[in-house]
Parts: structure tokens; sequence; C-alpha cells
DNA sequence: GCCTGTGATGTATACTTATACATCGACAAT
DNA sequence: ATTGTCGATGTATAAGTATACATCACAGGC
């Protein structure tokens, strides 16, 4: 049972953003696994995971959110900031975001499929995403966007 | 002084083992700094810092701090631009280096790993890095840095 | 069958970190 | 000179995490 629960919590934190034990065992108790805070204290100990501003990530970041998507569902960019997403700066008519290793290309792919006006084109490297932007006003506003799906 | 405290913590944390954020404070005013806990969770989050089993990291450092450094320790940028730089050359708030093919990936994570404020990301195709800096002074000051590596 | 040791887990709480609120200083605009 | 804005910081405390203690299930030895 600990080792299933284990791997549930590898996968979860891998495909989804975590920021709180709390939150954690929230999820968990969606996939039926109910188990206290101070147990999964325990069990994110024993994982190694680490805890930084974008929440938990497991040790490594080769494995860490390179989730390959689905070819015919495309993907809500919510979603994808939510789970790939760690910061945004702007920089002048042009917005960086960066993700989890492997994390920028669909994100890049969601932001490219919403078709802001506001966004000229995406490049995205490993964990890096760069939205051109006409001018300085308008990479405000995505930037502003972006935060906002940050933080909720 | 905000800046040189960062400074600081950057280099308390890269040759001593933390684990809590009042044990950083005491060796922070073993240096002549005095802040308090609320400071310090505030630097530490805009810093990026990895909370795990192993206490505090900087980002891009081992994933798990509790273990032993191995052979491919996290290179300088000075020694991959080193090995793989061509030229650099500014473009308003960018700064594009051109290495040998194959070589743009290693010098984009050595940039990310140096953490210069100057840099907001960092994009690597084959042998080109873009650099999206902040505005054009910052830029400058980047391409001026990174100049004075290739020339030495 | 009984006893002992071990690992897992929950409860309660100690400890650690994040932040609401207030204050201050620097700086720009008027 | 005055006023408003902004970023930095401290205080107090809310929120989050780690763990002391107790309990239980199970396996192994006798």
């Amino acid at each position: 049972m600990k080792e299933q629960r284990l791997n549930a919590i590898r996968e979860v934190l891998s495909s989804t953003l975590v920021t709180s034990q709390d939150e954690l065992r929230r999820k968990l108790r969606r996939r039926g696994i109910d188990v206290t805070q101070a147990t999964l204290s325990r069990d994110m100990h024993e994982l190694r995971l680490m805890k930084g501003p974008g929440g938990y990530s497991l040790p490594g970041s080769v494995a860490n959110g390179a989730q390959e998507l689905d070819d015919d569902a495309p993907p809500v960019l919510n979603e994808m900031i939510d789970s790939f997403g760690l910061r945004v700066r702007q920089a002048m008519n042009q917005v960086v975001i960066v993700t989890v290793m492997g994390g920028a290309a669909p994100v890049a792919a969601a932001m490219d499929r919403a078709g802001w006006q506001e966004v000229v084109g995406t490049l995205a490297g490993d964990d890096t995403v760069l939205v051109i932007c006409p001018d300085v006003k308008r990479a405000g506003d995505v930037e502003e966007r972006i935060r906002k799906m940050l933080e909720s």
C-alpha cells in the first residue's frame, strides 16, 4: 500500500503543480488514497522531494514535467501553465516564461493555440519560452495574465 | 545593501549546509548582516531557493543537497564560453551568443546556473544562444561580460 | 501460543516559513 | 517644500511542515 502511494505521489507531482502537503493530500484523496499530512511529510522526505517557489518537485530535473502530450488533445493554456510554469518576467516587448525542464514546448504550443492578439509569436527552448509582443504595453498585459495563472 | 545580502546568501549556501532560515540568519549575522527571518524568507523566495531533505540549495545546483557532488558538477560559465563560444553581439535588450555547433545548450545551461539578475531568460538553438535582458542597458552589461570571457 | 521487534500510521503539537499590516526612507512630480 | 509612490524591512501571526508519542498489525523466534 505504501509503495502504491509513493508511486501515486510521483505521478501527481510530475503532472500537476503542488504547493503544499495539504494540496497533495487532497489530490491523492481524489485518487482514493487517504492519509494524513504527517504521513505525507514522511513520504515526501523519503522521496527526497524538493520544495521551492514553484512548489514541490521530484529530485533531478530531467524526469520532472517532461510528460508527453496527447497528439489529438489540444491543451488548455491554463492547465499547461499550471503543470509546467515556474515563473514569468517581462523584458520590453518580450515575455519570458520559465518552465520545468521539458515543459517549454507544451506551454508554447498552448500559447500558439490560444491565439492571443497580443502574441506575435513564441519560441521554446527546454525550460524557457520566449513570447514576442507587438509593444511594451501588450507585453505587460501578457505578463500579468500569465502571472495570474501561475498564482491560481 | 540588499544586493550584497543576496550575494552573501548565495555564498553561504554554496559553501555550507543550511537547514533552516534561522540557521541562515545566524550565519549571516557572523558576516555582519543582520536581518529578520521574514526578510530572509522573501530573499530566499526571490533567489528561487529549493529546500529538500538536505537543506537549502541554489536553483540549478544538484537536485538533492544531501547527495555528494559527483564528477559532472555544474561547470563554470567562463569554462563554457571558453570551450564553445565564438562571438557575442547585442541587439537592443537581447544578446546573441554564437557558439560552435552543439555548444549552445551547455552555454545556456551555464548562464541559467550563473543566475545573473540581468538575464531574464535564455533560449538555445544548435549554435546560437539568445539571452533576453530587462532593458538595453543591462543587455550591454551582459554583452561586455561575455565579450571579456571570449577574449581571455 | 506467547513474546518481542519492526515498520507504518494518526494525533497533537513543536518548529519553520510566509505574509498581513505598519512604518520608514528614497525619489520623483508638482 | 510638499506630496505621493514604491520598495524594503520589522512585527506579529497565520499557514505549513516535522516529529514526539502512542497505537496497531505483522513476522519471527522460542
